[in-house]
DNA sequence: CCGCGCCTGTGACGGCGCTCACCGACGCGA
DNA sequence: TCGCGTCGGTGAGCGCCGTCACAGGCGCGG
């Protein structure tokens, strides 16, 4: 596929007319990284957005024992390393290849150019700053509010949404959801052992299904 | 003062120009809210922007059980509720007035409209939006990585920031900063003992004073 | 000037969840 | 085919911190 037949598929770019497009195409280049590198460190001065082409990358804090938290994972279409581009900041946080991956590089003044050109670009970053903002405070209230199974089944029906609201078939280990919720993978296997024994869920090989959904509604809202 | 020379002393609309502004300031309502009122609710559509003019707000998710978790405590100058003006969802959190406050009031039509002529206004926004990702992102590390202590530590640290660095002179109540760092007000009472006796901070009325600046820098970044 | 509400301080107790330790299963590359 | 690394499962112990209970101080309004 063409990086330019690409970009039309990305929200970011998606409505733009074709001149923008080909602009946006021409100043972009592509990166491979290995499983397992660092693609940003925190702290760093960036200068470049990415977004990802062929693989999964996950987007961790780091704390000074070395535990990780992680923030978000991206697949195929999806960007980062906006913030450090609108407001000159460093890095917030690192972001890790888990899976082989191919990104597209996009560098500062080649995006804000083409950001001041276009008002659609500028509301589409809007947009999707907006989405992640909802998302953090949301999270911040689950990690306040709830305990740890309670926090596992909002995440569970929050990776559900994505699909058809009933299956997970994203590649995601009970030490993944425990970095993901702020919680130990021990604890994290318990619960989900939990919810199979009750009949909320049903994991096969790669594959998590909601069997009661609104049993893990409740409980993903109730006070411990 | 005037609306308008108030609006160009906030920075989302203090780049604009002397026309711009003023068309700003004509579109834009006054409203006032008594203390404790709620201004705006979790879930309602919304449509407008609100710049606090006089008074101090809090935006609070709230669990079942009535729990309250404060995101944010916004001051003269500071505005809220953009995000629905700008992705067209519900209003993520509750807006509850702390003091009698003045609000100014932005109707989406008109917002959109003024962001749409200047590219200026969008820029501010990215900025401002950027920053408030970066601070609930790293809420979230806080709240995973560090206990209790080093949550304090963190926000005294940061609200010492806003000012010269070594004294906060916000009214803080214990159990305003257990409901920001997510903890029990007796938990926050005691740690803000341990802090005075260790001679890291010194509490007058209605003030706080950074003593030993490193070793709160130390315990807010300390795996426990 | 008194009473009531809000704030801070402190002890006792218990539980959620983290840590540590160890097992078996699975999958992949040499 | 045989390791070896990653993953899931489980028990034991314990510590941070939430909850409950209560007490004293301060400020404000009647």
């Amino acid at each position: 596929m063409q990086t330019i037949d690409f970009l039309a598929t990305i929200p970011l770019f998606s409505r733009l007319e074709e001149g923008e497009l080909a602009r946006f195409a021409e100043v972009t280049r592509e990166k491979h990284y290995p499983k397992g590198s660092v693609i940003l460190f925190e702290d760093d001065p960036g200068d470049s957005l990415y977004v990802v082409r062929e693989g999964r990358v996950k987007v961790v804090l780091v704390g000074e024992d070395g535990r990780e938290v992680i923030l978000g994972m991206l697949g195929v279409g999806e960007h980062f390393g906006e913030l450090s581009l609108i407001d000159d900041q460093p890095r917030s946080a690192h972001v890790i290849a888990i899976e082989d991956a191919l990104l597209l590089v996009l560098r500062r003044d080649d995006f804000r150019r083409r950001v001041d050109a276009s008002p659609q670009i500028a509301w589409s970053l809007l947009i999707e700053l907006s989405r992640r903002l909802r998302r953090a405070d949301g999270k911040i209230g689950g990690l306040v509010l709830l305990d740890v199974p309670g926090r596992i089944a909002r995440l569970l029906l929050d990776f559900a949404e994505e699909n058809d609201g009933t299956k997970i078939e994203k590649p995601l280990t009970h030490q993944t959801i425990a970095q993901m919720i702020g919680a130990s993978r021990e604890t994290v296997s318990r619960a989900m052992r939990e919810f199979q024994d009750d009949g909320w869920i049903s994991v096969e090989r790669r594959a998590i299904s909601i069997a009661n959904r609104a049993a893990l509604e409740q409980r993903s809202q109730a006070r411990v």
